[in-house]
DNA sequence: GAGACGTGGGG
DNA sequence: TCCCCAAGTCT
């Protein structure tokens, strides 16, 4: 724990913070002064993690007016699921979230928990957002440390500390911090504060109700806060996109990914495996065709930056006179005027881009 | 504990 | 163009 850390901070903090944030606060769609629905606080931070809030507004819309409950989400398929929720990323939290409400309908007669420990037993919900949805939604006084308040809390204590350890640190903080009374009030004035003053980047310490109390500002040193680690550099890898199209009806062939990985159970476009190496051998590249056809190399190629590694997808394509081939295990036939209907995730759009822009031409 | 896991926007 | 980063979780 640090030295310079008083217990007496949780008064001022909260005194200080508080009308800061019922007069700048953001207004979300998810929040609401008194009484939030639990089952709307759950589905924003589910969407929130790892995710901006201007992109989550549009996705938490749909998913409200298209499944108002928890008892309406469990009854949608995981196909329906991960439909809807093409574009937002890590797939994974699609199919934990259609698993939570399944779980919540048969566990917990559709009522979530109001516990950290019981939310945090359920599928997608981990110890920021378990101790979150306690805080918002059921008013405990939960320790709850994302980014934000990582941020937040290491500056105004000057914590040297290194990740993870901070992330410990700062729940151990918290838990003193965090008031009684509204305490999901206080801890959505800190995220907000953190994503709105106390950016990574250029904060606006000027605005900063927590100034006068900031030990990194004390020391001229806001923007040291948190220790940030070097990142390593992320491997660059390759792959060829096979577009087999239908003369006559035009469908292309696509299939679906594993349930397990990278973009779990969505759409694609058959491709050779993704590597490190490029694909220059022909015939190496066509031992993964769907088909043995003369296959058109389309100009141009995809760049798509995952988290872990850069990927660069090259676009052969090819037609077929009839279904004559026998479609493997998870591949299938889809007109384009049915695409809209397909989980694609946003790297197989940027390959239908492409290939749209080349055979309209 | 470290790596896997998406995407879009800002500087 | 490139790098950083955003209400983390799971294995």
């Amino acid at each position: 724990m640090p030295k310079l850390y008083h217990h007496s901070y949780r008064i001022d903090i909260a005194s200080l913070l508080l009308p800061w944030f019922y007069r700048y606060g953001r207004a979300l769609p998810w929040r609401v002064l008194n009484n939030p629905d639990p089952y709307h606080v759950w589905l924003s931070e589910m969407m929130l993690q790892q995710t901006t809030v201007a992109t989550v507004k549009k996705y938490f819309e749909t998913f409200i007016n298209r499944w108002p409950t928890v008892h309406d989400l469990a009854g949608a398929t995981l196909d329906q699921v991960l439909h809807a929720w093409q574009g937002l990323g890590y797939y994974a939290r699609a199919r934990n979230l259609h698993a939570c409400a399944v779980k919540v309908v048969q566990s917990y007669q559709g009522q979530f928990p109001t516990t950290v420990d019981a939310l945090e037993g359920l599928p997608g919900i981990g110890p920021y957002s378990a101790s979150a949805i306690a805080a918002i939604a059921f008013q405990q006084p939960a320790s709850v440390v994302d980014t934000n308040i990582e941020r937040v809390v290491a500056r105004l204590f000057a914590l040297t500390v290194s990740p993870p350890k901070l992330r410990q640190d700062a729940r151990t903080i918290m838990n003193d911090l965090v008031p009684t009374k509204r305490p999901g009030d206080f801890v959505q004035a800190l995220m907000d504060l953190g994503a709105m003053i106390c950016t990574p980047r250029q904060p606006t310490c000027l605005d900063c109700p927590l100034s006068q109390v900031c030990q990194a500002r004390q020391h001229g040193m806001v923007e040291a806060y948190p220790i940030k680690i070097a990142k390593s550099a992320i491997p660059k890898k390759y792959g060829v996109v096979f577009w087999l199209q239908q003369q006559e009806s035009k469908a292309v062939l696509l299939r679906r990914r594993p349930l397990k990985g990278l973009l779990a159970g969505m759409i694609e476009i058959p491709s050779t495996p993704w590597r490190t190496e490029a694909w220059v051998q022909h015939h190496e590249i066509f031992d993964y065709a769907p088909v043995k056809l003369n296959w058109h190399h389309i100009p141009g190629s995809i760049r798509h930056r995952f988290t872990h590694f850069d990927l660069e997808l090259q676009v052969v394509s090819a037609n077929i006179k009839d279904q004559h081939i026998t479609t493997l295990n998870q591949e299938f036939w889809c007109l384009p005027q049915y695409f809209n209907q397909q989980a694609f995730p946003t790297l197989m759009k940027k390959v239908i881009k492409i290939v749209n822009q080349t055979l309209l031409e």
